[in-house]
DNA sequence: ATCAATGTGCTAAAAAATTAGCATTTAACT
DNA sequence: AGTTAAATGCTAATTTTTTAGCACATTGAT
Protein backbone atom coordinates (compact mmCIF):
# COMPACT_ATOMS: atom_id res chain seq x y z
CA UNK A 1 0.00 0.00 0.00
CA UNK A 2 1.84 2.79 1.01
CA UNK A 3 5.00 1.78 -0.53
CA UNK A 4 8.36 3.91 -0.06
CA UNK A 5 9.27 5.14 -2.76
CA UNK A 6 11.01 2.26 -4.59
CA UNK A 7 12.40 4.74 -7.52
CA UNK A 8 14.77 3.27 -9.81
CA UNK A 9 18.01 4.39 -10.97
CA UNK A 10 16.63 5.94 -14.44
CA UNK A 11 13.59 6.79 -12.49
CA UNK A 12 15.15 8.95 -9.71
CA UNK A 13 17.26 10.46 -12.21
CA UNK A 14 14.14 11.64 -13.87
CA UNK A 15 12.23 12.51 -11.02
CA UNK A 16 14.94 14.83 -10.07
CA UNK A 17 15.01 16.43 -14.00
CA UNK A 18 11.73 17.38 -12.97
CA UNK A 19 11.80 18.83 -10.02
CA UNK A 20 14.73 20.63 -10.53
CA UNK A 21 13.11 22.22 -13.91
CA UNK A 22 9.31 21.92 -12.18
CA UNK A 23 8.38 20.62 -15.92
CA UNK A 24 9.82 19.41 -19.14
CA UNK A 25 9.29 18.07 -22.13
CA UNK A 26 10.64 14.31 -22.92
CA UNK A 27 13.22 15.68 -25.15
CA UNK A 28 14.37 18.02 -22.32
CA UNK A 29 14.18 15.32 -19.93
CA UNK A 30 16.45 13.33 -21.81
CA UNK A 31 19.04 15.57 -22.15
CA UNK A 32 19.51 16.60 -19.06
CA UNK A 33 19.79 12.99 -17.94
CA UNK A 34 23.39 11.60 -17.74
CA UNK A 35 24.34 8.80 -19.90
CA UNK A 36 21.37 10.08 -22.13
CA UNK A 37 19.46 7.17 -23.59
CA UNK A 38 17.19 7.18 -26.65
CA UNK A 39 13.98 9.30 -26.52
CA UNK A 40 12.24 6.32 -26.91
CA UNK A 41 13.35 4.91 -23.73
CA UNK A 42 12.66 7.86 -21.77
CA UNK A 43 9.67 8.63 -23.16
CA UNK A 44 8.90 4.61 -21.94
CA UNK A 45 10.03 5.66 -18.81
CA UNK A 46 8.39 8.69 -18.42
CA UNK A 47 5.10 6.74 -19.32
CA UNK A 48 6.17 4.00 -16.67
CA UNK A 49 6.25 7.06 -13.80
CA UNK A 50 2.98 8.27 -14.96
CA UNK A 51 1.48 4.52 -14.83
CA UNK A 52 2.69 4.58 -11.14
CA UNK A 53 1.07 8.26 -10.67
CA UNK A 54 4.51 9.71 -9.72
CA UNK A 55 4.16 12.28 -12.62
CA UNK A 56 1.83 13.75 -14.84
CA UNK A 57 1.58 15.72 -18.28
CA UNK A 58 -0.32 18.54 -19.74
CA UNK A 59 -0.78 18.55 -23.54
CA UNK A 60 0.92 22.46 -24.51
CA UNK A 61 0.07 22.33 -28.17
CA UNK A 62 1.75 19.04 -29.85
CA UNK A 63 4.00 17.21 -27.14
CA UNK A 64 3.63 16.59 -23.66
CA UNK A 65 4.91 18.42 -20.76
CA UNK A 66 5.26 16.00 -17.65
CA UNK A 67 6.04 17.31 -13.98
CA UNK A 68 5.14 15.56 -10.36
CA UNK A 69 2.33 14.99 -8.56
CA UNK A 70 4.05 16.17 -5.24
CA UNK A 71 4.63 19.39 -4.56
CA UNK A 72 8.96 20.23 -4.58
CA UNK A 73 8.09 21.41 -0.90
CA UNK A 74 7.16 17.94 -0.20
CA UNK A 75 9.28 16.56 -2.16
CA UNK A 76 12.17 18.43 -0.61
CA UNK A 77 10.81 17.57 2.42
CA UNK A 78 11.05 14.29 1.96
CA UNK A 79 13.84 14.02 0.90
CA UNK A 80 15.46 15.87 3.74
CA UNK A 81 13.90 13.75 6.30
CA UNK A 82 15.77 11.44 4.78
CA UNK A 83 19.10 12.65 4.69
CA UNK A 84 18.89 13.99 8.02
CA UNK A 85 17.97 10.41 9.42
CA UNK A 86 20.36 9.07 7.46
CA UNK A 87 23.75 11.21 7.78
CA UNK A 88 22.87 13.23 11.03
CA UNK A 89 21.12 10.95 13.55
CA UNK A 90 18.19 13.05 12.53
CA UNK A 91 19.50 16.15 13.87
CA UNK A 92 18.19 19.17 11.89
CA UNK A 93 20.75 21.52 13.49
CA UNK A 94 23.95 19.17 11.97
CA UNK A 95 22.47 19.24 8.78
CA UNK A 96 22.39 22.69 8.82
CA UNK A 97 26.14 23.05 10.30
CA UNK A 98 27.35 21.01 7.43
CA UNK A 99 25.45 22.99 4.70
CA UNK A 100 27.56 26.06 6.29
CA UNK A 101 30.49 24.62 6.95
CA UNK A 102 30.46 22.71 2.76
CA UNK A 103 33.62 24.32 1.06
CA UNK A 104 31.67 25.13 -1.73
CA UNK A 105 28.93 26.73 -0.12
CA UNK A 106 29.47 30.47 -1.00
CA UNK A 107 27.04 32.85 1.36
CA UNK A 108 26.51 36.35 0.72
CA UNK A 109 25.93 38.22 3.97
CA UNK A 110 22.82 39.12 2.97
CA UNK A 111 22.18 35.18 2.95
CA UNK A 112 23.30 35.23 6.70
CA UNK A 113 21.38 37.97 7.83
CA UNK A 114 18.19 36.58 6.31
CA UNK A 115 19.27 33.17 8.05
CA UNK A 116 19.86 35.00 11.46
CA UNK A 117 16.27 35.91 11.00
CA UNK A 118 14.95 32.69 10.52
CA UNK A 119 16.57 31.87 13.65
CA UNK A 120 15.43 34.97 15.79
CA UNK A 121 11.85 33.76 14.37
CA UNK A 122 12.34 29.98 15.67
CA UNK A 123 12.88 31.20 18.95
CA UNK A 124 10.09 33.08 19.39
CA UNK A 125 7.88 30.59 18.27
CA UNK A 126 9.26 28.71 21.01
CA UNK A 127 10.88 26.22 17.84
CA UNK B 1 35.63 8.90 -15.43
CA UNK B 2 31.64 9.30 -14.71
CA UNK B 3 31.92 9.84 -11.37
CA UNK B 4 28.52 9.29 -10.88
CA UNK B 5 26.66 6.76 -8.41
CA UNK B 6 24.86 4.76 -10.06
CA UNK B 7 23.58 3.01 -7.38
CA UNK B 8 20.24 0.35 -7.76
CA UNK B 9 17.55 0.53 -5.79
CA UNK B 10 18.17 -2.07 -2.84
CA UNK B 11 22.42 -1.04 -3.33
CA UNK B 12 20.85 3.10 -2.06
CA UNK B 13 19.05 1.28 0.72
CA UNK B 14 22.35 -0.73 1.60
CA UNK B 15 24.50 1.87 1.45
CA UNK B 16 22.15 4.08 3.36
CA UNK B 17 22.13 1.75 6.30
CA UNK B 18 25.40 1.40 6.69
CA UNK B 19 26.12 5.40 6.14
CA UNK B 20 23.56 5.59 9.05
CA UNK B 21 25.14 2.93 11.41
CA UNK B 22 28.65 3.16 10.49
CA UNK B 23 29.04 -0.59 10.64
CA UNK B 24 26.74 -3.40 10.09
CA UNK B 25 26.96 -7.35 9.64
CA UNK B 26 24.92 -8.86 7.07
CA UNK B 27 22.45 -9.83 9.43
CA UNK B 28 21.64 -6.15 10.67
CA UNK B 29 21.48 -4.55 7.62
CA UNK B 30 19.01 -7.20 6.95
CA UNK B 31 17.38 -6.03 9.07
CA UNK B 32 17.57 -2.32 8.71
CA UNK B 33 16.09 -3.37 5.11
CA UNK B 34 12.72 -2.48 3.93
CA UNK B 35 10.93 -5.67 3.29
CA UNK B 36 14.02 -7.53 3.75
CA UNK B 37 14.90 -9.97 1.39
CA UNK B 38 16.49 -13.39 2.55
CA UNK B 39 20.02 -13.64 3.86
CA UNK B 40 21.75 -15.20 1.28
CA UNK B 41 20.13 -11.91 -0.98
CA UNK B 42 21.55 -9.62 1.43
CA UNK B 43 24.93 -11.18 1.19
CA UNK B 44 25.05 -11.48 -2.36
CA UNK B 45 24.29 -7.18 -2.22
CA UNK B 46 27.23 -6.99 -0.47
CA UNK B 47 29.37 -8.59 -2.14
CA UNK B 48 28.56 -6.66 -5.45
CA UNK B 49 28.92 -3.58 -3.47
CA UNK B 50 32.47 -4.28 -2.13
CA UNK B 51 33.43 -5.47 -5.73
CA UNK B 52 32.43 -2.40 -7.12
CA UNK B 53 34.54 -0.76 -4.28
CA UNK B 54 32.11 1.19 -2.41
CA UNK B 55 32.15 -1.07 0.85
CA UNK B 56 34.44 -2.82 2.48
CA UNK B 57 34.50 -5.33 5.40
CA UNK B 58 36.51 -6.72 8.33
CA UNK B 59 36.63 -9.55 9.75
CA UNK B 60 35.60 -9.93 13.12
CA UNK B 61 35.54 -13.13 14.75
CA UNK B 62 33.41 -15.44 12.70
CA UNK B 63 31.49 -13.08 10.28
CA UNK B 64 32.31 -9.76 8.20
CA UNK B 65 31.20 -6.42 9.53
CA UNK B 66 31.09 -4.19 6.52
CA UNK B 67 31.26 -0.29 6.62
CA UNK B 68 31.28 2.29 3.46
CA UNK B 69 34.71 3.07 1.68
CA UNK B 70 33.97 6.54 1.93
CA UNK B 71 33.58 8.70 4.83
CA UNK B 72 30.30 9.83 6.20
CA UNK B 73 31.42 13.13 6.02
CA UNK B 74 32.31 13.34 2.13
CA UNK B 75 29.04 11.14 1.38
CA UNK B 76 26.57 13.26 3.46
CA UNK B 77 28.59 16.48 1.72
CA UNK B 78 27.64 14.95 -2.00
CA UNK B 79 24.26 14.00 -0.90
CA UNK B 80 23.37 17.60 0.69
CA UNK B 81 24.85 18.73 -2.47
CA UNK B 82 22.47 17.02 -5.00
CA UNK B 83 19.43 17.83 -2.97
CA UNK B 84 20.25 21.26 -2.65
CA UNK B 85 21.33 21.61 -6.33
CA UNK B 86 17.64 19.53 -7.01
CA UNK B 87 15.58 21.55 -4.72
CA UNK B 88 16.85 24.42 -3.85
CA UNK B 89 18.36 25.93 -7.31
CA UNK B 90 22.02 25.64 -5.38
CA UNK B 91 21.26 27.27 -2.67
CA UNK B 92 22.30 26.17 0.67
CA UNK B 93 20.23 28.99 2.09
CA UNK B 94 16.82 28.09 0.87
CA UNK B 95 17.77 24.24 2.26
CA UNK B 96 18.81 25.71 5.42
CA UNK B 97 15.14 27.60 5.98
CA UNK B 98 13.45 24.36 4.65
CA UNK B 99 15.33 22.97 7.78
CA UNK B 100 14.12 25.42 10.13
CA UNK B 101 10.42 25.67 8.95
CA UNK B 102 10.00 21.96 8.39
CA UNK B 103 7.04 21.20 10.83
CA UNK B 104 9.07 18.04 12.64
CA UNK B 105 12.33 19.90 13.39
CA UNK B 106 12.35 20.33 17.15
CA UNK B 107 15.42 22.16 18.18
CA UNK B 108 16.41 22.82 21.68
CA UNK B 109 17.35 26.47 22.69
CA UNK B 110 20.71 25.79 22.58
CA UNK B 111 20.53 24.18 18.92
CA UNK B 112 19.66 27.30 17.58
CA UNK B 113 22.17 28.90 20.15
CA UNK B 114 25.13 27.02 18.45
CA UNK B 115 23.44 28.12 14.91
CA UNK B 116 23.69 31.35 15.61
CA UNK B 117 27.31 30.97 16.66
CA UNK B 118 28.16 29.40 13.58
CA UNK B 119 26.55 31.24 11.15
CA UNK B 120 28.67 34.47 13.32
CA UNK B 121 31.61 32.93 12.59
CA UNK B 122 31.32 32.04 8.62
CA UNK B 123 30.57 36.03 8.61
CA UNK B 124 33.81 36.14 10.27
CA UNK B 125 35.62 34.20 7.89
CA UNK B 126 33.93 36.11 5.09
CA UNK B 127 31.85 32.78 3.49
C1' DA C 1 34.59 -34.67 19.56
C1' DT C 2 30.50 -34.02 17.99
C1' DC C 3 26.44 -31.60 16.71
C1' DA C 4 23.76 -27.70 15.93
C1' DA C 5 23.88 -22.94 14.68
C1' DT C 6 25.63 -19.53 11.95
C1' DG C 7 28.79 -17.96 8.93
C1' DT C 8 30.77 -17.58 3.82
C1' DG C 9 31.45 -18.68 -1.50
C1' DC C 10 29.62 -19.66 -5.54
C1' DT C 11 25.98 -20.32 -8.94
C1' DA C 12 21.88 -19.87 -11.38
C1' DA C 13 17.15 -18.61 -11.98
C1' DA C 14 13.38 -15.10 -11.65
C1' DA C 15 11.95 -10.44 -11.76
C1' DA C 16 12.50 -5.75 -12.82
C1' DA C 17 14.50 -2.10 -15.22
C1' DT C 18 16.25 -0.28 -19.29
C1' DT C 19 16.51 0.00 -23.89
C1' DA C 20 15.14 0.55 -28.78
C1' DG C 21 12.06 -0.28 -33.01
C1' DC C 22 8.10 0.44 -35.74
C1' DA C 23 3.58 2.20 -36.93
C1' DT C 24 0.68 6.03 -36.49
C1' DT C 25 -0.69 10.77 -35.46
C1' DT C 26 -0.24 15.65 -35.15
C1' DA C 27 1.67 20.20 -36.22
C1' DA C 28 3.93 23.56 -38.99
C1' DC C 29 5.49 25.43 -43.28
C1' DT C 30 5.86 26.24 -48.16
C1' DA D 1 -2.94 20.41 -49.91
C1' DG D 2 1.26 18.04 -49.49
C1' DT D 3 5.45 17.22 -47.28
C1' DT D 4 8.54 17.14 -43.64
C1' DA D 5 9.57 17.13 -38.86
C1' DA D 6 8.50 15.79 -34.50
C1' DA D 7 5.28 13.74 -31.43
C1' DT D 8 2.96 9.63 -29.41
C1' DG D 9 1.36 4.45 -28.54
C1' DC D 10 2.51 0.08 -28.37
C1' DT D 11 5.55 -3.88 -28.26
C1' DA D 12 9.42 -6.71 -27.74
C1' DA D 13 14.17 -7.69 -26.62
C1' DT D 14 18.24 -6.98 -23.83
C1' DT D 15 20.54 -5.99 -19.70
C1' DT D 16 20.72 -5.36 -14.89
C1' DT D 17 19.01 -6.23 -10.52
C1' DT D 18 17.23 -9.03 -7.21
C1' DT D 19 16.52 -13.18 -5.42
C1' DA D 20 17.34 -17.80 -3.37
C1' DG D 21 19.64 -22.51 -3.17
C1' DC D 22 23.32 -25.55 -2.16
C1' DA D 23 27.97 -26.87 -0.49
C1' DC D 24 31.33 -26.11 2.69
C1' DA D 25 33.75 -23.80 6.85
C1' DT D 26 33.84 -22.13 11.48
C1' DT D 27 32.24 -21.33 16.12
C1' DG D 28 30.35 -22.70 20.60
C1' DA D 29 28.09 -25.62 23.77
C1' DT D 30 27.29 -30.11 25.47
Amino acid sequence: MSREHHFSRRERQIMDVLHARAHATAAEVRTALPDPPSYSTVRALLRILEDKGHIKHRQEGARYVYLPCVSKETASRSALKRLVSTFFQGSATQAMAALLEAHDTQLSDAELNQLQQLIKQAKKEGR
